[in-house]
DNA sequence: TTTGAAATTCTCCTAAA
DNA sequence: TTTAGGAGAATTTCAAA
């Protein structure tokens, strides 16, 4: 699965995390191909599973979505059906927006949005009372200082 | 700068939460109306900062970043001059995707991604040898367990 | 006010050289 | 890689709800 690619696929896998919308010509014109040729580079990170997928961005806050929050959760038991068990769990909460299972102290790490601190803390009780869970730590994100595609090119 | 968004509104964003690349065609379909008040909404809401961009999603780990860690970062002061330094000092880290500023405990949160557990440990050392970095606490990820669109839509 | 249908213009994709 | 042809999409206009 490890993937050879030239510069051109890097300015390409660039550009494409820069701006998923941009047109396969402009995108051509900014690596400095020719359209056809790039449009085949394109299918081919995305056949290849490098391009995982197109997403729009939007302002949680201009939706109503004012509170994020990271909740370091830690389980009592660390056996796989445990471990397994919880991941199901957050699958289903759409307040969980991105999770890690983690090594050290903690065991996974949660970013979540919710549109109030009353409908987190809601979440919190839960999260604490769900089956092996012992621990859970939070906390308040203040401001996004931060948010740049997954990997860093260029 | 609030919206007000009709059910229409949302099912867009949903659609191009999942599909980015999505054609303005397809995406009417989508949301059962023409294609070109679905263009107008989808304009107005990029124009309204609801929408702020697109981003193609890649695969970290088949480009060779094998590393995801988080680590939470305190200052040893948190006066304006210092956190803007900070703040500044994490533009410029190319390993750091993203960085919130927390209340409570630590001050920062920086996810990051290297290619080595090597790399990452080097930029650790920088990370703490940082003016006014006081402690750093790192977890390493062991994999990711869900990675959702920055809005739960439905 | 906003939609939807139609038509035009434009741009992109694909295939062939 | 470039070109050409054809397909499909974006955008504008206009009529109607």
């Amino acid at each position: 699965m490890k993937a050879n690619l030239d510069a051109i696929d890097w300015k390409i896998l660039k550009e494409l995390q820069d701006d998923g919308r941009i047109t396969n010509v402009e995108l051509a014109r900014r690596v400095g191909i020719s359209a056809p040729p790039c449009l085949r580079r394109v299918r081919a990170l995305e056949e290849s599973g490098i391009i995982t997928g197109y997403r729009a961005l939007v302002d949680e806050k201009a939706l109503g979505f004012d509170v994020t929050m990271f909740a370091m959760v830690g389980l009592a038991s660390q056996a796989e059906a445990d471990l397994s068990a919880f991941v199901a769990r957050v699958q289903g909460w759409s307040i969980v927006r991105e999770c890690y299972m983690l090594s050290g102290e903690a065991d996974f790490i949660l970013k979540c949005v919710a549109p109030t601190l009353r409908a987190f803390q809601a979440f919190i009780e839960e999260l604490t009372s769900a089956s092996s869970v012992e621990s859970v730590k939070t906390s308040l994100t203040i401001r996004r200082v931060k948010d740049a595609p997954a990997v860093p090119i260029g």
